[in-house]
DNA sequence: AAGATCAAAATTATAGATAATTTTGATCGC
DNA sequence: GCGATCAAAATTATCTATAATTTTGATCTT
């Protein structure tokens, strides 16, 4: 295979399978069959399962006792509870953050804010500006904290990909320059009146359906 | 054995170990050896090992790959991280929960909160008000902000008893009841803007230690 | 003695096999 | 034809066995 793996196999085949599942590759709802993941990543069944109890933690599955386990499926009331979880925590580590500020770290961000506005697609897109709220809150230096938004990332990268699969259309997000600027002048609770708003942008747009018809498609854009 | 359970076995076990970790049963740092554990329960170590993976997921324990598992230690920055955390997200909840408030949930809560101020130990104290702070939430609807809330709430828990073990003395809240009046009056900023400070209040005793020191100990008391 | 080195023991991780449960699909009765 | 019933197939959950890794402890060297 292609990397001998620092890490066990349980915590491969979970990192692969949760990339699916956020790519959107992986339909909602449809079961995760244990022998068939083992058999394609060449080993048995006891690491898959392992991967599935991460996935489920992550909330990316969804698992019933003897039922195995599906992939977690989401509507609009989800999208919306991720985005109020993230702006909430968000705010609080950016709050923890602000004093650990350094030029280099709001450069790093600066430069995150103009990969997003320049992006064509929707993955570059969702990367980079998974890139500036990290580089923004990390200092924080709170583990507990970050690890839940970050789960709380990969949840909302789901709804967008969902979404916005094929197209994407660049767009300058002021957002973004409004909470750098705010930052660099010290001006903490702009940032984060800012930040707060931000996050729970939800972002509506139709999509064709595989039957053909066109339904209303949410997802984070913040 | 007491209960055939419904859950896997892996539930079981994971729920018996977090119990015990709460409780300051098991001493932090210290390693969780699965054939150990399996022997104990009469399993093989498969459900253990599945079993670790949800402990680790709760934070409750750590686990660094060919070198197993360890209860997950914890210092005064985790303890104001994780009141942090829930002040945040408890904040958030009870705003959505707010109208969906019935007056038979509030009597829930007062409820949970007398049997709170007339607890003479620790443990009843900590049930008490853990179902008076999820009466209040509950009602958000929202599953994933309420599991996240729950996890902080064993965390809290570890704090508690690992630094009142044997001694509690009844107290009367007066953030409790300053919540539910406030709530009851229909004024919702009252009630987040105290809860907001409720759930950070730490609290702090000395402790005697097993080598006959005196040091500090911090727990989350709100 | 203190430290390094290597082998034995313990422990983790994975594989292969078995038991139990659920799902599927076909048959029977109405 | 439509629904219920039962058996076969598929799948999950667990157990036993094996391979790989880490830890432990004893020996040897300086």
């Amino acid at each position: 295979m292609t990397k001998p793996a620092e890490d066990t196999i349980a915590v491969r085949i979970a990192r692969i399978l949760a990339e699916r599942i956020i790519a959107g590759a992986i339909e909602p709802g449809s079961r995760l069959r244990q022998d068939h993941v083992a058999e394609e990543f060449a080993t048995s069944h006891v690491p898959v399962r392992e991967a599935f109890r991460r996935l489920e933690a992550q909330g990316l599955a969804i698992s019933e006792p003897r039922r195995g386990v599906r992939v977690a499926s989401f509507d609009l009331s989800e999208v919306k509870e991720v985005a109020a979880m993230r702006a909430a925590l968000e705010v609080l580590a950016l709050r923890h953050a602000a004093p650990h500020l350094t030029a280099a770290i709001l450069d790093q961000a600066e430069q995150a804010r103009r990969d997003c506005d320049a992006a064509t697609d929707v993955r570059s897109w969702e990367e980079a500006n998974r890139r500036f709220h990290r580089s923004l809150v990390a200092p924080c230096g709170m583990k507990r904290l970050l690890a839940t938004i970050d789960d709380l990332h990969a949840a909302s990268a789901r709804f967008l990909f969902s979404a916005w699969r094929s197209e994407w259309e660049a767009r300058t997000d002021h957002d973004h320059r409004t909470i750098l600027n705010a930052l660099r002048n010290g001006d903490l609770e702009t940032a984060v009146a800012t930040l707060a708003r931000h996050a729970q942008w939800i972002g509506e747009r139709p999509v064709r359906t595989a039957s053909g018809a066109t339904r209303e498609a949410f997802a984070i854009v913040g």
